[in-house]
Order: C-alpha cells, then sequence, then structure tokens
DNA sequence: CACTCTTCCTACCAACTAAGTAGGAATACT
DNA sequence: AGTATTCCTACTTAGTTGGTAGGAAGAGTG
C-alpha cells in the first residue's frame, strides 16, 4: 500500500480536529479548529494543508465556516468515522493497478487469476481501514486488527 | 494498494514463463523462454520488459542464459513462489507511508496511533500476497483467501 | 461603511517517478 | 567469423506529487 503525503496529511488533520474540538458529539458540531493551528500542531505546510481540508469539506467529513472566529469541524463524532473515508476523501480507491480500479485490470490468458489475488488484497485493507476509527485512534487501542503478520 | 504496471507486468512475466517454461520441477530449471515471446503472449513493450526481467534475475527468481537458444527459467517449482516474492523484487517495499516504510512514519501528538494502522494494513497485504503462490494462479484456484470484503 | 480575519479557489512551479526507447557490450552457440 | 540473445546504461517523455502564491468571497467587529 502506498500512503502518499496528502493521505497521511488528511488522517493527522482529521485527529487534530477530532482532538482539539472535542468532535461532534451528538447532532452538534465541536469547537471549530483553524487550519493555521492544525498546520502547526501537526507540522503540515500551510497552503498545502488548506487544499486537503477543502477536499475532507467536499466529502462531507468537515464542516467549515470563515471569517474571524472561523475554523472547521467533523461533521459526525470521531467513532463514526473511519480510516477508510479519510483515505477514500483524498486519495480515491485504495487499490489501483496500473492506473485502473483492481476490478477492470483486464487480463488475459495464463494471467486471468491475478484480478482475484488484486481483490482479495483489496478486501484485506478495506477490512483494516474501515474498522478503525478516528475515536480508535484517539484512545490509543486501535488493535482490533492483528499486527503480527509477516512483515517485508 | 498501487500496483504499478512494472510489478504487474513483472507477475504476467513470471506466469508466463511458469506455464511455457513448465517451472523448475525439482532442481532442474525449465526449459527456456525468450524475452521476445514473453513480451508477445502477454503484451508487453520488450525493451520495458527485459529490464523487468533483470530485476527478477537478480532478486533470484529467474535464472537467465545468454547467446541463441538462450532465455529464461523459473529457479524454483511455481509452488514455491509466491505473488509477495515477485512484488518485492520489482518493487520494494509492500507499504510505505510518504515514501518511507511504515514503521517509521514517525508521528507525534494525536497521530501516535496511525503507525499500528499501517502496520496492520501491512500486514494484511503481506497475507494475501505471501500465501498466494505462481502455481495456485495457474491452476485458477487463487481464492484460499476471501474476496467478498467491503470494496471501494 | 471600513476593516480584519479566515476560508475558498485557481493557477503555477519544481522535483521526482513511471513508462518506455535506443544502442551497444558481453556471452553463447554454430 | 557470424548470429542470436541476454545484459546494461543512458536517455526521453509524460504525469504525479508536494508545495507555493495571490487573491476573491464570506463573516464578524467597531
Amino acid at each position: 500500500m502506498f500512503v502518499s503525503a496528502r493521505s497521511d496529511y488528511a488522517l493527522r488533520a482529521m485527529l487534530a480536529v477530532a482532538a482539539a474540538g472535542g468532535g461532534g458529539n451528538g447532532d452538534r458540531v465541536g469547537e471549530l479548529v483553524k487550519a493555521a493551528s492544525l498546520a502547526e500542531v501537526q507540522d503540515i505546510p500551510l497552503s498545502f494543508l488548506q487544499g486537503i481540508l477543502l477536499d475532507l469539506r467536499r466529502a462531507g467529513l468537515l464542516h467549515s465556516h470563515r471569517g474571524a472566529d472561523g475554523g472547521y469541524a467533523l461533521t459526525r463524532p470521531p467513532d463514526e468515522i473511519t480510516v477508510g473515508d479519510v483515505l477514500r476523501a483524498v486519495g480515491g480507491s485504495l487499490t489501483t493497478v496500473r492506473g485502473l480500479p483492481a476490478e477492470r485490470a483486464g487480463y488475459h490468458g495464463v494471467a486471468a487469476g491475478l484480478t482475484d489475488v488484486w481483490l482479495a488484497v483489496h478486501g484485506a485493507i478495506a477490512t483494516v481501514v474501515d474498522s478503525t476509527t478516528l475515536a480508535d485512534l484517539l484512545t490509543h487501542a486501535p488493535s482490533a486488527v492483528s499486527t503480527d503478520a509477516p512483515l517485508a
């Protein structure tokens, strides 16, 4: 899996919003957090971060408010936002083969079986990222999934 | 997971070698297969493929022979070569975060928990690709792993 | 209204990587 | 000697990533 700086920053920003703003508990949005403060606390270039926050807002994960006392807040409580939600908001599909979604890689001949491998990988990734919420990460107990599989 | 054209071509080439050459059964290498024939049967640009075959040889997955009647053969039987072996031979680490291996992404503050997520994802990917061999793919029975997980 | 603050949005730049090409040197067989 | 094939390096081209700049639009305050 290739995690781009953009995806990484997006997750860190979302976590920082959740932590600083208290999160949107119930149907209220939490405290508004400014982009500048997110950039500082997580060491992300401000102008780059602004573009990322825009993506997150357009994906419906963040609520924003302009002007003095403006800022960002979560649209849902942290335990209803998964890592997968954030990744897909900024990065598109989780799995790509030669730039295309896994399911239409278009193999022929002896390579036909590869499609199933990519789908299995995709499923494995999705299981992890879709079962981990921002709340899980904030409470430092993200290990609902095992981490003791063989490494490369 | 991002599967580059290079990784994809490498897998298809290995499968074609295994299928055409019969594979290195026991300690013998199989029939030698020419790069040009691999390029044709799997529709891969020849000169690009040559660089990939070189990587595979240097990784110890292929045996090569020059001159007339030269070509490539597997160094091990197809059921002892996994998809993960091939991917790592041409693509380096399976999981990277901002260009670095997952285990040293270097988070601080509220983002600390992310490392565990990446390690879990890495483990999940590794489980799939390391348990699928070339032989599995050739017999069209690669489904030792489930493919019914949610998609993106 | 004037002013300030902050998000919003577009365009742009530099560096890197991926994908593919070209051409020749080394090696092996006939 | 000649031919076929791998081997290896350098190059080109195009796209992406990471990051910057500069303002326009909105929201509050005196």
